[in-house]
DNA sequence: TTGAAAGCGCTAACAT
DNA sequence: ATGTTAGCGCTTTCAA
């Protein structure tokens, strides 16, 4: 591998002058820079990351730890990510910690060694209920970078945040499910261990309530944004024989499972119960399912995160930031929502 | 930042002892090492990798290049990967290039800049068709790292690969339409720009003549794998009047394409056309939607794709290795394929 | 306009 | 068992 010292020798220079071309900083001859460059550009020679982050001692790469890849939604928001920094020359150092908090701590430790400029984090699990999530909060306290949480918050968070107007698009579900006319309604919670599950839950009887409605102990079924387990819920419900009209389901994991059931029970949706989800469901508007939604821009979620993390390294004493993406509703057709 | 001087001060030694208790090299007295510890975990030490590569002279990085995070198969291959990777304690540098040839050019370089260990690679374009293609296959030789292909493969490449049988599949996916009774078929083709493309069109082509039946022209839809295009390409289809009675598509978009048009046209799937596809479709069983295809294991892919990289940075004179992902079949009922 | 030299944080050979 | 030293590839004063 050709260095700085071989480019200087070969053009007759000193690295210094090398260095000079290479970064367009100092004075430097018109002739030697285009030696220089030729010897550069006959040679492949691309200076080394870590040497540079070493001399310099500041780093040009980001954080990215998310919980699922193999979900569309942190696809999304990879991408997101991806476009912003593209346009500021920042690589990615990503992680997938599939849900477990020891791989998240794990990658929290990875990142403090790669000394990463900021970092970018849907963290695996609440940072302020388990003992493991007290230790990673301390972690990530330690590890003293910028840092944007996104996706999933926990109480008494000082970091900046992208987050979904969890509580008020639960709320605004109730409120379009008694819109449409229905009176039982139930919910499919979502992982009660995290704030994005008790939120939603929360909003959604707020909603229910505030419409002048009541949310029936046996009409919430506590799942845990997994399909596995929110199938075999609907499963349960729909063999138990007496079910709400219609349904909030917390997640687009849910959604799957609750939509399985449905179907292996020969229920039909839209016309024996109702659905809203929480997200989109990719090809949900191709099959012509009534399933109605509020639902978040995922993509922009990711753009944003960047952003913020930039801003935050830009100027690291600024108040805590917090952005929440706003809900848009997919209604597929009010009529749809009456059993 | 903390650095080995501070804690060899610290702890009363020289930097030469920290090192040897952070690596468990050379011999250390078990007072000194507990000392050292002791400094190392109460100030948070955490040693800096653009350090140690500098000093040692090799990374631990693997670069991961996708052409599209925020489609699920690259979702599932990236979570393939990282699983390996985790094991063996490798970081990843990720890249989305969009399937822009020109954010490829970048990934390498920045990669290059990295220096990475080795470089996962999904390429956004054919390395052999264009002149951007052939000037990447120039740049990535150029790297000189292992690499491994992923998905999408070119002619006369010479790197290690992990790649779906696309040929086969195809082949065998008119197979299946034939034995369920179908005697017209048609295809909506990928991107007859990428190797991948091609093969699919003629596996299915020659299965189709290998059970005695033809492939008309106007049965041959010339799509681009996004959902988009193949939308419109089925509207055409659907409403010339004039169709086959099975159709292939060639990937997850394409088939969504496809069912979004049936959908408006009204079309019944099974019913009044019989569909197969590349890839499974996330949902399609919650729906029970009649969709069969031949598909793969795209997390294994991934894990592959890291294990065969691992084998060639062991052994870089082995042959060129290559390893094809078998496909698997999804029928959802053989009546239902007859319309 | 250029070069020499020190230093970034760490490792590894060589002394002791 | 531990310390000294040189060096990894680059940047950045400071001189010239």
């Amino acid at each position: 591998m050709i260095t700085i010292t071989d480019v200087a020798n070969l053009a007759g220079v000193s690295k210094a002058t090398v260095s000079r071309v290479l970064n367009n900083s100092g004075y430097v001859n018109e002739d030697t820079r285009k030696r220089v460059e030729q010897i550069v550009k006959e040679n492949h020679y691309v200076p080394s990351a870590s040497a540079i982050k070493l001399s310099k001692q500041e780093s040009t790469a980001i954080g990215v730890v998310v919980p699922e890849i193999d979900n569309l939604f942190y696809g999304d928001v990879l991408h997101g990510i991806t476009e912003i920094a593209d346009q500021h020359d920042l690589s990615l150092v990503f992680f997938d910690t599939q849900n477990k908090a020891e791989k998240e701590v794990r990658a929290l430790h990875t990142l403090s060694q790669q000394r990463v400029r900021g970092l970018i984090l849907a963290p695996a699990v609440d940072y302020s209920l388990s003992s493991l999530g007290r230790e990673l909060r301390k972690q990530l306290k330690a590890l003293d970078i910028p840092v944007v949480i996104v996706d999933r918050d926990s109480e008494n968070m000082h970091w900046d945040g992208v987050f979904y107007e969890s509580y008020q698009s639960s709320y605004r579900a109730a409120q379009i499910l008694h819109k449409a006319g229905h009176t039982r309604l139930g919910i499919i919670t979502g992982d009660l261990a995290l704030k994005i599950g008790r939120d939603r839950l929360q909003g959604f009887r707020q909603g229910v309530l505030d419409n002048g409605l009541e949310l029936r102990d046996e009409d919430i079924f506590e799942g845990d944004f997994l399909e596995e387990r929110a199938y075999e819920l609907s499963k349960k419900m729909f063999l138990s024989g007496d079910w709400p009209t219609a349904v909030y389901t917390c997640n687009n994991r849910t959604s799957l499972g609750f939509l399985k059931a449905a179907r292996e029970c020969k229920i039909r949706i839209g016309k024996d119960i109702a659905v809203i989800g929480n997200d989109r469901i990719a090809m949900i508007d191709q099959l012509g399912i009534p399933f109605s939604c509020v639902y978040r821009d995922n993509i922009e979620m990711g753009r944003m995160a960047l952003k913020m993390l930039l801003e935050r390294i830009e100027n690291p004493t600024r108040p805590r930031n917090i952005c929440m993406i706003p809900y848009q509703v997919h209604l597929c057709g009010t009529e749809k929502l009456n059993p």
